[in-house]
RNA sequence: GGGUGCUUAGCUCAGUGGUAGAGCGUCUCGUUUACACCGAGAAUGUCGGGGGUUCGAAACCCUCAGCGCCCACCA
């Protein structure tokens, strides 16, 4: 360092540039060995508890979960500097399929399938992955700053988690909530298993259309399918109920070729008039829709084919050939007896494949584990309808009832291997049987071989984890939670599952008191991210280039509740940019002695600058308040930013500069440094780190998550104060735009002397400061009249007339428009009947205003020369 | 098909009855002793179209047109 620069005053502490690097990983390490975040912590409120969503198990952390746990953990920090007792019951280990999934790819790739590996094995590799990606999550959140009770969290499959999830089951079982019943699945021929939706790739394939005619004369219908062989096990034709081609025909039965069975013609919604013929066969166990109609109209199930998918059981000459096979054959035989109405060929349509040998896949019927979900979800939606729940935003609570007023029953099991068996044990004489948690299946019985799907125990999160079916301390005074914050795109998967299965075990009560709903981030266009598009935010890498706060407040600024955020790097640079501003602001007031020593001086000792500040300080901390509570995080944030960057850094900052530099600033440097002080705990649950370094190097505080909540001193809110500091930035913006016109450069000297109203010249010696005006003895060449003072000053030469003449005359052309607004408005006979008192008195000191600047205005054109 | 949103400055979005806003971008000037990740100033909108309610509409109602998301479906 230079002679020069050591000389000027430093400030302690602070570097003179900032890097986030530089203070993130110790301030990480400092909350984590405090124990934060722990419920345990002394507390004076009551406790708040909040349900984090599960971040995706892929080992990295997507923006989308950056969002979530920057909410979670603003609400945290403000929380537990309110006073209350934090607890987060972090959702780590949910996602079930998506889990097993990505195992089962990484060992595709290596050309193994699960089958290959066996059950126990796999299951094992699961495990491992599991603790792998897991320990990846949890440090890149960390780099985020939450702070999570860690101890909180168990994995999905644990022994505490398995108690509650049999003892649950057993629980609906037994009071009939759970059933089995016949399903159709998707099935593979060739690996022999059943496959989950996530393990069917669909594609389009080259397949035909055909039309064929059933029945014979007037008692004919002709359908149309992608599939004629499986005609062989048609139940019915349906067609639509007001279909006037087929009304007539409704309720008769039709001959069923080559099987020659009589099938009945029935109605349903289901049918699409235009499409096809308008007719549709029904093969009841060889097809999702098919199987659905069959259900509501007491259809017979035929199966026509086995296992591996070749014909069987029909007893017709196609018994014994493979599937494609007889397709070829059955419509041959058809031709031959002139049943083929059209065919087209090829057809363009999606079929489903399996994902690991790419065989069509075949729909099957089989057993699945059902819940009654209608008893449920009456609950859970009364919990909403009553109010117990609230939704946030309220906007999306039709969105909710929409979802939960319509489900269908819930098929729980699933064809796969990780997750929770099913604990339903079968007998050799096909007795059934609930095996609960401290039970032990008999001999030679043998376990259901499906797991339940991840929704079944992830749903129980807001209970099992606290010990659940035990009667636990925890679930006393935990339960329900204060708060589920979440995008809305998982409202109708997790959300509503919880809120069933919570309601259900326990008696009654709904899981969280404010289920908050966060949209989701988008690119800077708006569009959704993928990785196929190449326009994915890695919050690590913007991390590493901006800093943990400039993300942070970059997502909380654009969480406007429930709706979409679109996210570009732009965005989080200003944000980087904001935190150095906040950053030298700091360093700027603890050069010239800012400090929160001692109580704040009398409010009316204090001069109008300073009061002003502690008003807008007021103001500020007045709305934030509010709009955090209604989780209304984006305009929060933006009051904060304007507070910050415009009022102190642009104009408390400045014109104290003046004040700073004489010997009459103890008053201001304490008002400054409680400014500052209130303002790092208010910014604290947005950007944690930064606050976090310049409060304690500037107050020697331990840790703002231990500081109070600042709360808003409305006795502090100056009508008087905020009126003259208006004022006075009425002057200087008018004496900027003027030296700006004259071309006059920002460092350059005026010599300039004010007259007028006695209150703003008591501030002129900081006027002057600010706008370079020297004091001396001059003859003005210019002169200038703005809030109730004249301005003379000195160019030094001729002014730009045109300029000045062109600035002033743009003026006068507002005032005038301004003007005529207003005395229509007065004019008017109707608005002056019916407007509000307070509407009239406000347009009257507009019109007032607007014609006092255009007498100013034309006054200084005229003498312009 | 059912549901639900959106359309405001070049871009992304706030704004639920009283003179149209922010961030970024653009243009001009400037390194003045916190900050060029900065300061000062400027430009920029028939608030998607059309009706209606109202003294007054970006906002409320109707309608038309685009765009999006969720759910279902594609025989």
């Amino acid at each position: 360092m230079s002679s020069a620069s050591s000389s000027l005053p430093t400030s302690p502490g602070l570097a003179s540039t900032f890097n986030p690097a530089d203070i993130e990983s110790a301030l990480y390490q400092k909350w984590l060995k405090a124990d934060y975040f722990t419920a345990d912590a002394a507390s004076t409120k009551e406790a708040f508890t909040m349900v984090l969503p599960p971040p995706n198990v892929t080992g990295v952390l997507h923006i989308g979960h950056a969002l979530d746990q920057t909410l979670q953990d603003c609400l945290a920090r403000m929380k537990r500097m309110k006073g209350f007792e934090v607890l987060w019951l972090p959702g780590m280990d949910h996602a079930g399929i998506a889990t097993q999934n990505v195992v089962e790819k990484q060992l595709g790739a290596q050309g193994i399938s699960r089958h290959d590996l066996g059950r126990e094995a796999f299951v094992k590799k699961v495990w491992d992955w599991k603790a792998e990606s897991g320990g990846a999550i949890l440090d890149q959140m960390k780099r985020l700053g939450v702070s999570v009770d860690w101890s909180r969290e168990r994995f999905t499959m644990d022994e505490g988690m398995s108690k509650a999830v049999l003892s649950l089951f057993k629980k609906m079982y037994d009071e009939g909530l759970i059933y089995r019943a016949e399903r159709i699945i998707n099935w593979c021929p060739r690996c022999l298993t059943a496959l989950s939706d996530i393990e069917v790739d669909h594609q389009d394939d080259a397949g035909e259309f055909v039309q064929i005619k059933y029945g014979e004369g007037e008692q004919s219908i002709v359908i149309a399918t992608t599939r004629p062989e499986t005609m062989l096990g048609d139940g019915a034709v349906a067609v639509h109920p007001g279909d006037p081609r087929y009304k007539h025909l409704i309720g008769t039965k039709v001959l069923l070729p080559l099987v020659n069975r009589m099938i009945p013609i029935i109605a349903d919604e289901l049918v699409e008039q235009d499409f096809g013929t308008g007719a549709v066969k029904v093969t009841a166990a060889h097809d999702p829709n098919d199987f659905e109609m069959a259900m509501r109209h007491n259809i017979p199930f035929v199966v026509i084919m086995n296992e591996h998918g070749v014909m069987d059981g029909t007893g017709t000459e196609f018994d014994g050939m493979d599937r494609f096979a007889a397709r070829v054959a059955v419509v041959a035989k058809l031709k031959e007896m002139g049943r083929v109405v059209s065919e087209k060929r090829p057809y363009i349509h999606a079929v489903g494949h399996c994902s690991r040998c790419d065989t069509t896949v075949e729909p099957r019927l089989s057993k699945q584990w059902f819940v009654k979900v209608a008893p449920l979800a009456k609950s859970s939606a009364d919990a909403v309808r009553s109010g117990e729940v609230k939704i946030e935003p309220e906007a999306l609570e039709p969105r909710y009832f929409e979802w939960i007023d319509n489900m269908h029953d819930w098929c729980i099991s699933r064809q796969l291997w990780w997750g929770h068996r099913i604990p339903v044990w079968y007998g050799p004489n096909e007795e059934v049987k609930v095996i609960g948690p401290d039970e032990i299946a008999p001999d030679g019985w043998v376990q259901d071989p499906d797991v339940l799907d991840t929704w079944f125990s992830s749903g129980q999160w807001a209970f099992s984890t606290f010990g659940w079916p035990e009667k636990t301390a925890d679930l006393a005074k935990f339960y329900p939670t204060s708060i589920l914050v979440t995008g809305y795109d998982i409202l109708f998967f997790w959300v509503v599952r919880m809120m069933m299965m919570s309601t259900f075990a326990m008696a009654g009560v709904a899981p969280f008191k404010t289920i908050m709903l966060h949209g989701l981030v988008r690119d800077q266009f708006g569009k959704k991210m993928s990785k196929s598009r190449g326009n994915v935010i890695d919050p690590i890498e913007f991390m590493d280039k901006y800093g943990a706060d400039a993300l942070r407040f970059t997502l909380a600024r654009g969480a406007n509740p429930g709706t979409d955020q679109a996210l570009a790097e732009d965005w989080i640079g200003g944000s980087r940019n904001f935190a150095t501003k906040l950053w030298n602001a700091m360093r700027f007031a603890m050069m010239n002695g800012a400090n929160v020593t001692g109580p704040l001086p009398e409010i009316s000792s204090l001069n109008a600058i300073d009061r002003w500040i502690l008003s807008r300080l007021s103001k500020t901390l007045r709305d934030v308040e509010s709009l955090l509570e209604k989780y209304e995080f984006a305009r929060a944030c933006e009051i904060l930013y304007h507070f910050a960057w415009d009022d102190l850094c642009d104009w408390y900052l400045e014109l104290s500069k003046e004040a700073f530099a004489s010997n009459d600033k103890a008053a201001s440097q304490r008002v400054l440094g409680h400014v500052l002080d209130q303002l790092m705990r208010a910014l604290h649950p947005v950007m944690p780190f930064i606050t976090e370094e310049l409060w304690c190097t500037f107050t020697g505080g331990e840790s703002l998550v231990n500081a109070q909540w600042p709360t808003s001193n409305t006795t502090h809110i100056d009508k008087s104060a905020e009126k003259l500091i208006t004022a006075l930035q009425e002057i200087v913006t008018e004496v900027r735009r003027f030296r700006n016109d004259q071309g006059i450069k920002p460092s350059q000297k005026v010599p300039g002397r004010f007259t007028g109203a006695a209150d703003i010249l008591a501030y002129s010696s900081a006027l002057r400061f600010l706008l370079k005006l020297e004091d001396k003895e001059f003859t003005p060449t210019a002169s200038l009249e703005i809030a109730g003072i004249k301005l003379d000053l000195d160019l030094t030469g001729s002014i730009d007339v045109v300029a000045e003449r062109s600035r002033l005359e743009k003026d006068l052309v507002a005032a005038k428009k301004d003007m005529q607004t207003a005395e229509v408005k007065l004019d008017n006979a109707s608005f002056m009947a019916k407007a509000p008192a307070q509407v009239v008195v406000e347009i009257k000191e507009r019109l007032a205003k607007t014609t006092a600047d255009i007498e100013r205005l034309t006054s200084a054109l005229a003498t312009l020369k």
